[in-house]
DNA sequence: GCTTCTCGACTACATCTGTAGATGATTCGA
DNA sequence: TCGAATCATCTACAGATGTAGTCGAGAAGC
């Protein structure tokens, strides 16, 4: 069983590298490094190791550049993205959208902006 | 400083302990088990380590009963709720809630009666 | 050609998490 | 009063995670 794509959990850690991948890519260890490297204040090892878990979990791919290599990320990020919002929903809403959404709502975490975002999203939905 | 309610994480099978808390309580380390154990496939024991670590990261409270104890969630299901919640918008939709909305519509994860109830909360926040 | 730099692979190690057994105190039934 | 049942506490241990160091092979400069 060579890999299994969005089977394995990524971590927070592992996360943020995935992002930077898919901010651009194909990239090698050292560009992802300098994307992160001082925000998380992490040390080319880190990433390399994060890297490499990535690797075998599937979620990232390699191809040869030369002495090195590039990454790449196996799973789309509205995939991982999407799984992640379905899994929240499921283990504290019910599986009820709608719940979190009231949520949100009562914790005031909803601006003007995202308001009037939803209503024409809905209205769109609608059509 | 003892105890940091809602500082601490509270890890997946620390949280399935919260929410029979949440349910009713205080409970006992067996009447938790009772709720639970079967269905996770859990022991008397996995409870009871979840509960003293629920305890030690001040999510929970004790109060004697006898020869026993009794505990009760030191955190409100909302305010454990709503930190996730926020936690995972800032995570993957750069604090955008409609962005989480957005996603959740896209994969098709609404259904008829979240989207109507979504609209009747709207309305209602609008007023 | 020899030194130095860089890369990926492997190793390390503390903490957290899931899961549970062992132990010693206490209590309750007989 | 003596054994059985029940508690909470302590200990255990494997796997995941965060974070990083070491090492051997190759490349690049001189």
């Amino acid at each position: 069983m060579p890999s299994d794509p969005a089977g394995e959990r990524i971590s927070d850690a592992e996360h943020a590298v995935m992002e930077v991948l898919w901010g651009q890519s194909p990239r090698s260890a050292a560009d992802v490094c300098d994307a992160i490297c001082t925000n998380r204040d992490w040390t080319i090892a880190t990433v390399k190791t994060l890297l490499s878990r990535l690797v075998a979990k599937g979620a990232v791919a390699t191809e040869p550049d030369g002495r090195r290599f590039l990454y790449r990320p196996l799973i789309a990020r509205s995939a991982y993205v999407g799984g992640e919002s379905q899994r929240l929903v499921d283990r504290l809403f019910g599986g009820r959208p709608s719940s979190l959404f009231a949520q949100l709502a009562q914790s005031e975490a909803l601006t003007e902006d995202d308001l009037a975002e939803m209503e024409s999203l809905l209205k769109e939905l609608r059509r």
